[in-house]
DNA sequence: AATGAATGAGGCTTCATTCAT
DNA sequence: CATGAATGAAGCCTCATTCAT
């Protein structure tokens, strides 16, 4: 509210930005022309380059928001009471944020993108790992995650849950308007939240019992 | 067999689906240009039109030769003895084919041009269903699977199980050549074949006994 | 003197057209931006708006400002005791002046730009006419010049002399920087030197005798 | 005549160079657009991109398409009989070429280039040395200039020749149409014959008799 | 059938110029 | 007076596509 407008500089790269990822997501990184960003943006063409280095430095740019958004996400999911909690923090965000919303197709692109722009693929993967290294201690650390279900250890179970996560959301892309985003991830959230059980459920107690 | 060479125009096809499949693993779809896969294939680009309405044609039959592909190892897999080496076989092939090799690039873009061309989104979604529909009839009638863990059914088990598959092939976009594509996958196995066996081994069965 | 400083819409004037020197020197009239020659003279892209119609002022008023100094060493010029002392006055000055330097390139680009630009050709072409009827003048009016070598009019005299300068400027600008400007000038004063004795030295008269 | 279609890329490649020797001639190598040199040749814009790189390579092969046509001139004029008459080629063809015309604003705006563009100044740098130790060889050789007036070496002799051409060449682009090019070539030829004649006549042997 | 020269629309980027503050 | 954010036309260059050979 009254930092609204502490730094325009600030709010027009936000501004620059919010509407690269309208641009980016709905017609991708390359497909989509420095014109349509102005122009979602209500702005000349001109004046992204008094932001942006360039169309690459605009990519840099989203990704690295991406992360720093990640990143917060990841911190208020280490704050969760339980593990379960934290994972469904970190899920829902994964999947989309609310403000600004990151679009399936954006995060879908950007691992494209990562895969022959190496300056995207260190931040992606930066923020990948730091995220994966938070969950693999939060399971550590957890009760229900010391004696994890079927040996996995608490690398392994991250990283089946980071993969599970990403498959969802590249499933998402396929989808045509009939569902609402929202029906989708309840849906998708049922039934993660049950590998989630399965996986941290200590089985072996109930053998024991 | 016999039939192999007797229609050139499908050799002609098939050496440019070749070419374009490398161009596009390297540079994407929209940054290959027809040029590129001209050279690639070693022909002239004229003549790519002689056989292709135009560069979105070549698009859509890589993505209706992707889905014969798959297809044809779901027939594989229909056949395996086990649910688990089902599984395998799907997994293996869904992350890399041999010849020719479906580079995982390659699938991530066609998932973010399914995102926006229709027509793309379409096929993979076909592919994908017809897939799914495959495992969750396997998961149906395999002993191991009818009363699954945690309460899944077999419609979600086959969605997770896909999910996750993605979600590593998706990972695999970031790695750098550190490791072989063998390694990776090989690491990748073992950890979903943990994930398959703790689904599927009927832990309702260890608490009654 | 006590006006220098009374009207300082005149100092902006020659703050920026100073630094345009600089930056026009540097890069040309056209490659050369309006935020370039503001950030060289320090101020703010929209000030040089008010004291310029717009690039193309600048540049005439650059080439109206070398007009008028090259008008005020033909008045030292004048004033020299001898033809050959007026004549290294002016090669001097034409060469390179000293505050603000007149550079090469720049005079180069004054000449390239008048050959498209009749503003500046005609301003060009007036100095020039100026500064050449001063010399013929001086040469008619000495006593080393009313029956020049060869048969030579002073009026072609002064043509030779103009050429030769401009001729050694124009090659000024090849020279890398392996010698300094002061160096360059010296030698080639020496060889100009020798010519205007050579075109000076009343040869008839020593057959005569 | 039969030569003409040997090499249809060579024709291209000389096609388009004498558009942009036309365009640049008329606007200057910065303020000439591609656009320009493409609709003078009578073809797209992008067949430009066909036979060059980019425009700094259409400026340097026009440079070096200079140096090759000034070479040849050099072999022309060093099996005239005489020096003057060696000079004379010289002159002639450093003004104006016949085919292509060398214009002189072309030639003024390669020396600005220069000034800024290293491999451009290599290549005229270059072909001048070349010119001027020829003539400074020329005139070694030659009986006139072994014992020039004035005292000045071959080599200075040289360079007031040079430099006399060169600042001709350089009042040119002053010129408005009034006179014919070639009025003002014979006009320009009258002086520096005299010029000429006076460098070169063995002012001793007046002397002595 | 095959080539590759040719086209031209469209994308990225720069920069002279304006104007609200 | 002074600033510099903003504009948008125009330039360079690429590339999908066509067509004469």
């Amino acid at each position: 509210m009254s930092q609204t407008h502490l730094d325009p500089a600030l709010d027009r790269r936000s501004q620059i930005l919010d509407a690269a990822l309208v641009c980016f997501a709905k017609h991708g990184f390359h497909q989509a022309s420095m014109h349509d960003i102005s122009a979602e943006a209500g702005i000349s063409v001109g004046l992204i380059y008094r932001y942006f280095e360039n169309k690459e430095a605009v990519i840099a740019a989203m990704a690295d928001r991406h992360k720093r958004e990640i990143q917060e996400v990841l911190e208020r999911a280490r704050e969760a009471p339980t593990l379960l909690e934290s994972l469904e923090i970190l899920f829902t965000a994964h999947c989309c944020e609310n403000s600004p919303k990151v679009l399936s197709a954006f995060v879908v692109d950007l691992y494209a993108e990562a895969s022959r722009n190496p300056q995207v693929a260190n931040l992606v993967r930066d923020v990948l790992q730091t995220s994966m290294d938070g969950v693999t201690d939060l399971i550590a650390r957890s009760p229900e995650g010391k004696n994890a279900a079927g040996g996995l250890t608490p690398k392994e179970l991250s990283e089946l849950i980071f993969a599970v996560a990403r498959g969802m959301l590249m499933y998402d892309v396929l989808q045509p308007q009939e569902m609402t985003e929202a029906e989708r991830r309840t849906a998708q959230l049922e039934v993660v939240r049950r590998l989630w059980r399965l996986l941290f459920t200590n089985t072996t107690e109930l053998v024991e019992a």
